[in-house]
DNA sequence: TGTGTTTACTGAAACGTTAAAGTTGTCCCG
DNA sequence: CGGGACAACTTTAACGTTTCAGTAAACACA
């Protein structure tokens, strides 16, 4: 039961611990010959040493370990239940870390705590930070002394580097495409857009598409709430309650516009037939939808794998010169929109 | 730039770093006056001390750290993608383990790799294994030292702390009240049935209730894939390759149910009218489905939960004597089940 | 007044690594 | 043949905690 440590091997192979420790991390400046290589390999596989990671990190100042911070959209919900955003993207980011040996150190955030001192506390090697950072004290992560990763965050600020999507572009593309398939009454239904996060970029998008078209931005068009599948049905049920006045509507999230959906159906108003829906983002979840959702499909995956290569990249290199990845965007048609030539 | 230490603590309030160790985990054997509590805590806000937990847990033996690992279903695939199961019982986890003052150490599972030595490497506190282990190391968990819980896995040995529901009991409600409905033809569609995990457990359930009211199980009516959405549009396209001899099935995944819905849908098969579905999990997305999924429902949540629960008892109780945890399932009727009258 | 107990601390040795600096021994070159 | 360069190590001091074993002072008791 006893721990293997670095000095059993040691013994075991007739060296000393720190020609252990270069072997075992075939330390560049240190010459070892072939023969003790082979020796202490031995002993290593033959005792089955697994070196104490706590021990190494505690020792070089680095620890293989990402931190990665998921936003708890609201504090009764669970991390990640909300959207299934979150759990592909950290799918991606789990990934690609194990493939460069790096472990995730996986938090949910919520307003009350304390994330820099979780990171901190464990000497993580860098911080993935999806989302708006609640909390004031983003400030005090440059402090951390590692680099920090922002997703999806419209904080600009030369201490972080940033991956992101032109959520602007998206939304304006996606209000364009109802335009021209002859939409002019068209919905915008989304979660806070208050908080300086993607959204209000989004609500920008909308407005200008909408705007470039000649066309009004009602206010009663626009639903603001949270992104989850309940806010699309409470969206449905305030559309109706205005009075049906829209005929289309870009729906930020997949997970709202699963709702909004649901909600409309429920209340017999057929999509597309009646109400068009562009959405955002193509989760998995967007395909199985009934109809499936025609969406502004951003590259989750390749969203998990920049980002764990900037904190990677970042860590490498000395230099804390700035990066700022925005990953492109496209529309993919599926059956949640149609024509609409009958609009006055 | 510099980590304030524990000693720069100590030196800033005058006493010595023991004490200040003394002061923060407030051990209980040890008496420190009042003056000096609050001395030693003025000092670590005013120098914003941050306790390194590598060093900790080095020292005391003890992480504050949960390994959990989750299956990645398929070598290319990525974790929790196929299957949004993972991704809540994920959250719930998550939010437990933070409640409880304990960071996740996430990896997923692949052939290839050495879990082990993932937890032994950072000294976990415990591990929660998710599903079927891959890999027949599983005796070498034992050698961890830490208590090890397994989700949703049949693996019998008492060192191994079990939490799962009673999937054979869960497969039976679903097929006789499919059965009850007046299905005499019921398909059985599920993940692998080769594998020692739940599938087979709920296959013999599916069997059981046939056999109970004297129907026959024809091996025509088994479809077993991979869990995920697109087996279930497979499974749709083989259903109607063999004829479409079947007015229900009990699917064994609410991801699977979705793909055979959709499938069937596409192949202009009505749901339910025309097949009868009852689904398993009552993951959130089967709410989300049209028409929503009459489905076994597991608490997910209290899943997660009780794994970590489990977790931090056992590593509470020196005692290590096995626990076994089994939570209940009901059946939510939705949408995708309809009465069934005319059957031969 | 001496002994024992309690209170409130301190000192120092771990924990398992890494890495800088030091120590050999060998070889080569002028 | 002396000295420098190099290869192949070893020694030792960190890294930041915890915790065991003290210790010194204060107090109680008989």
């Amino acid at each position: 039961m006893k721990r293997v440590s670095i000095k059993d091997v040691a013994k075991a192979a007739g060296v000393s611990a720190s020609t252990v420790s270069y072997v075992l991390n075939s330390t560049p400046t240190e010459t070892i010959s072939k023969e003790t290589k082979q020796r202490v390999m031995d002993a290593v596989s033959r005792l089955g040493y697994v070196p104490n990671l706590n021990a190494r990190s505690l020792s070089s100042r680095r620890s293989s370990l990402i931190g990665v911070l998921i936003p708890q959209t609201e504090p009764g919900k669970e991390l990640m239940f909300s959207n299934p955003f979150y759990g592909e993207l950290l799918s991606s980011i789990e990934y690609t870390a194990r493939q460069h040996g790096y472990h995730l150190l996986l938090s949910g955030t919520k307003e009350d705590q304390d994330y820099l001192s979780i990171a901190q506390n464990r000497g993580v090697d860098g911080v993935i930070i999806v989302g708006t950072y609640p909390g004031e004290n983003l400030n005090a992560l440059k402090t951390l002394g590692v680099p920090v990763v922002l997703v999806d965050s419209y904080v600009k600020d030369d201490a972080f580097h940033t991956i992101g999507i032109e959520d602007k572009e998206g939304a304006r593309m996606a209000t364009r495409y109802l335009i021209e398939k002859g939409h002019r009454r068209i919905a915008f239904v989304s979660g806070s857009i208050r908080e300086n996060g993607v959204n209000i970029k989004r609500y920008q998008g909308y407005c200008d598409a909408m705007r470039e078209a000649g066309l009004p931005v009602d206010e009663q068009a626009v639903y603001s709430g949270t992104v989850d599948y309940e806010y699309g049905i409470a969206a449905a049920r305030e559309f109706l309650a205005r009075g049906r006045k829209q005929t289309a509507a870009f729906v930020t999230a997949d997970v709202i516009s699963m709702g909004l959906v649901k909600g409309l159906q429920q209340n017999h108003v057929r999509i597309p037939e009646d109400v068009s829906i562009v959405s955002f983002d193509d989760v998995y979840l967007s395909q199985m939808a009934h109809p499936a959702l025609t969406t502004i499909r951003q590259d989750i995956g390749e969203k998990g794998r920049q980002a764990v290569q900037l904190v990677l990249n970042a860590s490498k290199a000395k230099e804390h010169h700035h990066t700022e990845c925005i990953l492109p965007l496209r529309l993919v048609e599926r059956e949640s929109v149609c024509e609409r030539r009958d609009d006055p």
